[in-house]
DNA sequence: AATCGAAACAACCGCCACCCT
DNA sequence: CAGGGTGGCGGTTGTTTCGAT
């Protein structure tokens, strides 16, 4: 993919043995690690293109099926604020990926929208900017293997309950979520690490000032 | 029933930030 | 401090599905 050889690396969708192969990998080793994923799960693909099923397909933590209005409200809101942060934004819908959300937010709200696609593009926010990188190493680092396994059950029923939560409770309950986002501070966290956010950010959300 | 275009979704690519040595 | 390696993100492209004609 974008770095490393692409010869001799399959491409292209995702078999139904390939997905096996990868949700076995990542539930003996536990997320993170890419690098090595194609190895332990002996699969010919990227670490890029195995980290991406995982994410945006394969892990449980994923709802799939048409946004609901709420979410939708959210998106809406979410993108005034932070723009094409789209893992940013992820984040903040339960069971939702960046991709889940890029492509949604590009096929349906990107005509409605103010700043459609081919207007103006959405101008940049300068305003938040965590640092994902840090936290999701020090969330991937253990090698959660069974924790992790009981953990992914935890979040799935998690998510039918509270899947029209508009904000989400699940950090934590997925350690392996998902640098992607599920290190961005929550409402739950009473702000810890949240030092980029003020309380008026999920205040302007819920009140609708967005 | 066949064809065509649009919409939706999945996957790829290039780049950047960070960590480690 | 510099350079290499890795993870992650946003943008883009390719493929499939669906609806209209």
């Amino acid at each position: 993919m974008g770095s490393g050889n692409r010869e001799g690396v399959k491409r292209g969708a995702w078999s139904r043995e390939e997905d096996v192969l990868l949700k076995k990998c990542i539930q003996i080793y536990g997320e993170g690690r890419w690098h090595l994923v194609p190895l332990r799960a002996g699969l010919n693909r990227c670490r890029k293109s195995c980290r991406l099923r995982w994410v945006n397909y394969l892990s449980p933590n994923i709802k799939r099926g048409c946004f609901t209005a709420d979410e939708v409200d959210l998106l809406r809101r979410l993108h005034k604020l932070l723009g094409n942060r789209w893992s940013l934004i992820a984040g903040r819908i339960p069971g939702r990926t960046a991709n889940d959300v890029k492509n949604f937010w590009n096929t349906h709200m990107a005509k409605t929208s103010s700043s459609p696609k081919g207007s103006k593009p959405v101008e940049k926010k300068e305003i938040i900017k965590p640092k994902p990188h840090n936290v999701a190493m020090s969330i991937n680092k253990p090698q959660q293997s069974s924790e992790w396994g009981s953990n992914v059950v935890d979040t799935r029923e998690t998510n039918k309950i509270s899947g029209k939560s508009v904000f989400p409770t699940q950090k934590g309950s997925f350690s392996g979520g998902g640098p992607t986002a599920d290190n961005w501070p929550t409402q739950a966290d009473g702000g810890n690490g949240l030092s980029e956010i003020s309380l008026g950010f999920w205040k302007m959300l819920e009140f609708g000032d967005v």
